[in-house]
DNA sequence: AGCACGCCGACT
DNA sequence: GTCGGCGTGCTC
């Protein structure tokens, strides 16, 4: 008879399992975690369901299991979404599974909590500090010995003394809970009618307990949120598990805050700011059970849950859900994936749907819930062109005459207002007045961005930095550089030079002191106490300003004209989001946009308001060009060190593609960064219909393609963000 | 993905 | 003479 044996799925770029030997004894399933030998060290890899279809290995090679590990095993729905994800992305199967054991992977034996009591006589010695605490202690009730000490307003030697004279004894407490369970009937809030019509149809669907997609498509502060809210508190009510997915939410504390006024207590939350301890204790009760309710960026879709009801992607339109690196993936469109597998209903919220989400919305394959005004009456500001070709400002700065009366009368009637600039730093580019230099990152084909606070020319796409230099590297010349363009820093210079009274504030991912600087800034913002706030990007995402009276889009145009087809889409969907932050309190918001182009239909709509006719041509458009998601797409991008040789192997893989009518590759071209971290980058494009299976003709086009040799790396991103 | 093995340049 | 660069291939 053959010994025992089990596959085990290696966290590796492995694609196929493992074969081993199980140990008498070991009992052993798909999704259980175990220690395996694997070359000269151990590693942890997941048992795996068995293809039927493994080679057999030789005998003499097996080795066994070392151990299973007593973690919570992946569920089967888990396993399903990685062999799911590996085979739509073309990335390995380890690979995939690597992410989904990342955070969870060394959880450590959680801390022992210790509490003390009042137990014994009282000390010989008695001070202040132990009168205090006895008396604190007197009601006799046990307290955690930090707490003790805290509360009493003793140091924690203190508590130690006490213990060590017998007066006090210790007790070990239970483990504080990864998050407490939230209440569905804590505050359940008045909807409107919309809300209410909305709600009721998503708790159907939770109730109804089967798969299918949801748009909730609102304006900002229509009321998305408590929405969704309602479908969130019907799943805890059945007893089972939701997850809220949401781009960078580590920032997002009014989301935290409306989630507490609504269930009692904060959500269990899953991003790359949770410690990996803490992490640790969510996972291990997420795949208990006992955590309800998980907020998380787009790794919480790796989390193993038990009974996952129900799934909530809000601001499904935001490019931060796509992963670009390692495993190319959406996690938008895994999460439709995953609640496929899980039987459970998806809720996508957007005030500015993805155009696919929209076309799907049209098509009837996803069900809309349209929310169609502001909660509460509050306006979504209008928003007034003002012409950059005719009513521009001077040269040198970048706020129009009408743009800088405006913000006049704001702050002259006590209201605050945004500036918007997408573009970090000081100036976006630095050269040479005397010889024409252009400062560059030299690994990157990039321009260096002068950033002012911090004294430093940087790369942002490497990374790289310098100081800005006494004289040009060039011609030598001293003092012949000069800044070109805006940048937010140079923005608010401009603010302070024409409103010396208003107290500004540069909002942008570079601020220094990280999440907790960014809380405390954004919280002096929404208390009034910054006039003029000028930011990133980052003051899109859904922070509540009431103060905010007046929008100023600087620059519209940034994005636009690269001849990327999906730069309308973005550029409509920020400035929206952007506008959006005005006018959410009381006062009515009002909105400006400076723009080169005034006649361009993204800019027609944003002034007009017709978001409709903006997805009318911009859908038209996708699917003249047969782009997505009017066809299927998969970007090759192929790297090396030296240029010729990422160049010459396109080319070669070019020449082995399978002839298949569906298909066109486009390219190679140089990439759009075509030097990334010193290296050359040349880029495929692949294009075939939509029922077309891609995934597996680029499996097959690889497995015939000629292999990479030296330093050249062929990655492969289907469904690509940016396909221009 | 890591890691060992293996073959060519500047040094204790 | 060796130490060490990273290119190649293997790990049940």
């Amino acid at each position: 008879m053959s010994p025992r044996t089990v596959v085990v799925l290696l966290p590796l770029g492995l694609d196929t399992p493992y074969s081993y030997l199980a140990p008498e004894g070991m009992a052993l399933a798909p999704g259980d975690l175990v220690h395996v030998p694997l070359g000269t060290k151990s590693v942890v890899g997941c048992v795996w369901p068995r293809a039927g279809a493994e080679k057999p290995v030789d005998a003499g090679k097996l080795k066994a299991v070392k151990a299973r590990l007593d973690y919570a095993p992946l569920p089967p729905e888990l396993l399903k979404l990685i062999d799911w994800m590996a085979d739509y992305t073309l990335a390995p199967r380890g690979m995939v599974l690597r992410m989904a054991l990342r955070h969870g992977e060394s959880p450590g034996a959680a801390r022992e909590r210790v509490g003390v009591r009042l137990a014994g006589p009282v000390p010989g010695r008695m001070t202040a500090a132990r009168a205090r605490l006895i008396e604190f202690l007197g009601d006799g009730f046990v307290r955690g010995k930090t707490e003790a000490a805290r509360e009493a307003g003793v140091s924690p030697s203190v508590v130690d003394g006490l213990i060590d004279d017998g007066t006090l004894e210790t007790v070990v407490l239970p483990p504080e809970p990864a998050a407490y369970p939230p209440d569905p009937d804590h505050a359940v809030p008045t909807l409107s009618e919309a809300q209410g019509t909305a709600a009721e149809a998503l708790k159907e669907a939770v109730k109804a307990h089967g798969f299918g997609v949801y748009l909730l498509d609102g304006v900002t502060g229509s009321g998305k949120t408590e929405v969704y809210f309602e479908a969130v508190a019907q799943t805890i009510r059945a007893g089972r598990q939701a997850l809220i997915l949401l781009p960078e939410i580590a920032l997002t504390q009014a989301f935290l805050d409306r989630f507490t006024l609504r269930f009692g207590v904060r959500p269990a939350e899953w991003h790359s700011g949770v410690s990996t301890r803490r992490r640790a204790k969510v996972l291990n009760e997420v795949a208990s059970g006992d955590v309800k309710v998980v907020a998380g960026a787009r790794s919480a879709l790796f989390l193993p849950f038990r009974d996952l009801g129900l799934l909530i992607v809000d601001e499904e339109h935001d490019p931060a859900y796509k992963q670009e690196d390692g495993v190319a993936y959406h996690a938008r469109d895994m999460a439709v994936v995953r609640a496929r597998l899980a039987g459970a209903p998806i809720i996508l919220a957007s005030a500015t749907p993805s155009i696919e989400t929209e076309v799907n919305a049209r098509r009837g394959r996803y069900k809309r819930l349209a929310l169609p005004v502001r909660f509460g009456g509050a306006k979504v500001p209008g928003l007034s062109p003002i012409d950059l070709r005719k009513d521009g400002p001077p040269r040198g700065r970048w706020i129009a005459p009408r743009l800088e009366a405006e913000i006049n009368d704001t702050l002259e009637a006590g209201g605050q207002a945004l500036l918007f600039l997408n573009r970090r730093g000081y100036a976006p580019l630095t050269l040479c007045r005397s010889c024409g230099h252009r400062m560059r990152c030299p690994s990157c084909t990039a321009w260096l961005v002068e950033h002012r606070y911090r004294r430093r020319l940087t790369c942002h796409h490497c990374g790289y930095q310098a100081p800005v230099p006494e004289e040009c590297p060039s011609c030598h010349a001293k003092d012949s550089l000069v800044p070109v363009g805006p940048g937010v820093e140079r923005l608010q210079e401009e603010v302070q030079a024409l409103f010396p009274a208003a107290r500004s504030l540069v909002l942008s991912s570079d601020l220094l002191g990280g999440v907790e600087r960014m809380r405390a800034e954004l919280d002096a913002v929404a208390k009034g106490e910054v006039d003029v706030v000028v930011g990133t990007q980052l003051v899109a995402k859904g922070h509540n300003f009431p103060g905010l009276a007046l929008v100023g889009v600087v620059d519209a145009d940034v994005g636009l004209g690269h001849g990327d087809p999906r730069a309308a889409e973005r550029t409509f969907q920020l400035v929206h989001q952007v506008a959006g932050r005005a006018g959410r309190g009381k006062s009515e918001g009002r909105g400006f946009i400076q723009t080169h182009m005034p006649e361009h239909p993204v800019m027609r709509a944003l002034v007009t308001g017709d978001r409709d006719a903006f997805y009318d041509t911009e859908i038209a458009a996708r699917e003249e060009a047969h782009l997505p998601p009017f066809g299927r797409m998969a970007g090759l991008i192929v790297s090396a060190s030296e240029g010729h040789a990422a160049e010459a192997h396109a080319r070669r893989l070019v020449a082995a593609a399978p002839m298949v009518p569906e298909v066109r590759i486009l390219g190679p071209a140089e990439a759009p960064l075509a030097i990334l971290r010193g290296r050359h980058r040349w880029r495929l494009l692949v294009r075939s219909p939509r029922n077309f299976d891609l995934s597996r003709y680029l499996r097959e086009w690889r497995a015939v393609a000629p292999k990479v040799t030296g330093n050249v790396k062929v990655a492969i991103d289907v469904d690509p963000q940016s396909f221009f």
